[in-house]
DNA sequence: CATGAATGAGGCTTCATTCAT
DNA sequence: GATGAATGAAGCCTCATTCAT
């Protein structure tokens, strides 16, 4: 039974993403999720004492999965453009496929708490390309920079870019310009750390 | 009278302004707005029709001062670089000093005509640095690029990059490293536009 | 100016009644009433002490103005089925030509005030067919029974045979069997006071 | 547990009867229709997805018990006349009773969905009629008339000189009256659809 | 452990009435 | 006398959370 527990809390999160994923998080109201969980409300009570910490493990989760990803590739051997441009694309990739990380990322503050959960991730994706701008940075692959500054931007900028195509709909410049909407992106990102000709 | 009313218009604005830049949308219940305006509740109504329509109005009003500040930066003389520096200097500068903006950019849709205003403004704000962009590419000063994603990641590399500092307590990166950081972000984009040396 | 004010009060009355007869008193807010009387809601304040009083004016003169019109043709010369046939036939065709009257009858009582009124009203309208059944009663035309309860069925009567006809979407059969519809209420009425064949 | 739900339900419905019995659809609140059957405003919306739609239940539950009776009676054997008297005595008997159902049918129009509800429990009522008096003039036992209408007229005819006594302040008409005012009614009623004398 | 009915605070909006100008 | 902005009490409905079964 300890089984049908940990099955039931994880589908409690799969429903809760799958919510948040159509309509952000005001579109998952706990009656919602239960439903979707096929469970009754106060089971999910039995498995998160609140909707925020419920939210802040989905959010969490979520993004632990994609730092992991992130951290196999920015982490391989190889020059570090190479492994940043990798970094980029298949974050851009993956956001692009399923859109809730990106709402999730933009998601208003309903909870002070889950918004510094939010915030905490918004960190985390940044630290992992902080890191590897620092090695670029100390290689001379990469021009002198903030690397915590610039892995915002880098962060930012992709969320950005990305964001409008997310929002319902555009699912045509999805399909369509999918695999150059992502080239564009790491290209303006790579540029934007490299070092320039002479100015 | 006529004084009267519109000075009252303008403080519902004002009071929403103040509470969306506190604590985003979230914070700004109409009860809470009529209070920090001096007003009732139903005072709110005699001036806008729902709390939609306010919310939009003050962020469309918050954004087309912004525009229209970026609008004479990006359209001044001189080479493209200087005045995409300048633009997104002077963007970041006020976004560091009023936080409500950046709050109001990554809002969570609360209401699908809220959200369609919100993203009409974010792409107002693509559209200035996207026409900027252009010139330096038809000139050469930029590298070839797809203009309008670059705009989007440029808007989304400070935004992101401010966010952080803008977040509840971290004053103190905002008072120390103003400059510094505004300075950083600024670079990061000019680079992301301009031609690399060689690869 | 006595005759500016008196002019504004007829105005105000002949804005509700036009509200009313359009959409019942649900659809006369004060301030709808003002400004279809091309007044300001304060004004309306400056001729009736309450929203109450102005409905109950409105119902009272356009009853007033109904029972003239039975009076005097249940008072004419003449056996008093003929009086009632006319009396009938007369108030149906009117209530038909204005949905408003009827409306105002079978109005939900929005206030405790207004309610008794619009049951004063009622027995205005039944005393006048009470008397003429009384004459036809006395002088043997129509059959012994009580009065008051038979005037009151013969305004039920035709109300509810009306209402059906006057709500809204049956354009056409007011239009198409108006005059047969009054004749075979009329037919309807007569017959249930007159005496019976023999059972 | 069901059993619980189920008895709310039921608590809640009668509640409203009561209520609306009392003063009108005006009368009943939901807070009101809450505070009487004993729970939180919440759990009505467990039951009832919106104000109209319980009060549309509750009309038509209401009437669809008298409408069962009606045909009860009106569809079982003996002469037409007999079985109208019947069915017109049987109904205002119990409208006589309880109150609120003649309140319920002049309701004035709150809401398009009850409204449109409350027309189509005056036609059921109508119908039964209007079925019994097309069989009574078929036989002959009626004299020649539109049924449909007359069928409204009968309706109309006991509503209102029902509501007169049902009206808040007459109980000692109902009191002393009642059983000679229901003959009075019927008395009225078949006069009103059998074959007269001579004219 | 699960269920889901119930709670009740809180959000948006309407509107009769007042009152400073 | 007229104006119309402001008031504030209701009204409807939602939803996170609790708790009896």
């Amino acid at each position: 039974m300890q089984e049908r527990l940990a099955g039931n809390r994880a589908r409690i999160i799969r429903a809760t993403r799958k919510l948040v994923a159509r309509g952000g998080f005001r579109a998952a109201p706990i009656a919602a999720v239960a439903a979707t969980a096929g469970l009754s409300t106060g089971a999910i009570y039995r498995h998160f004492p609140s909707k925020a910490h419920l939210f802040i493990e989905v959010l969490t989760a979520a993004v632990a999965h994609e730092i992991q990803i992130l951290q196999r590739i920015s982490g391989a051997p190889g020059p570090a453009r190479l492994r940043l441009r990798n970094a980029v694309e298949s974050f851009a990739r993956r956001a692009l496929e399923g859109r809730y990380l990106a709402y999730a990322f933009i998601a208003e503050p309903i909870d002070a708490e889950v918004d510094s959960a939010r915030i905490r991730c918004r960190s985390q994706f940044s630290e992992v390309f902080e890191l590897l701008l620092r090695e670029g940075i100390h290689s001379g692959e990469f021009a002198q920079q903030d690397a915590a500054v610039a892995a915002a931007c880098i962060v930012g900028a992709f969320i950005e870019a990305l964001v409008g195509p997310i929002a319902p709909g555009s699912e045509a410049l999805r399909a369509r310009g999918g695999q150059r909407l992502v080239a564009t992106i790491s290209g303006f990102c790579l540029r934007a750390v490299l070092p320039v000709e002479s100015a």
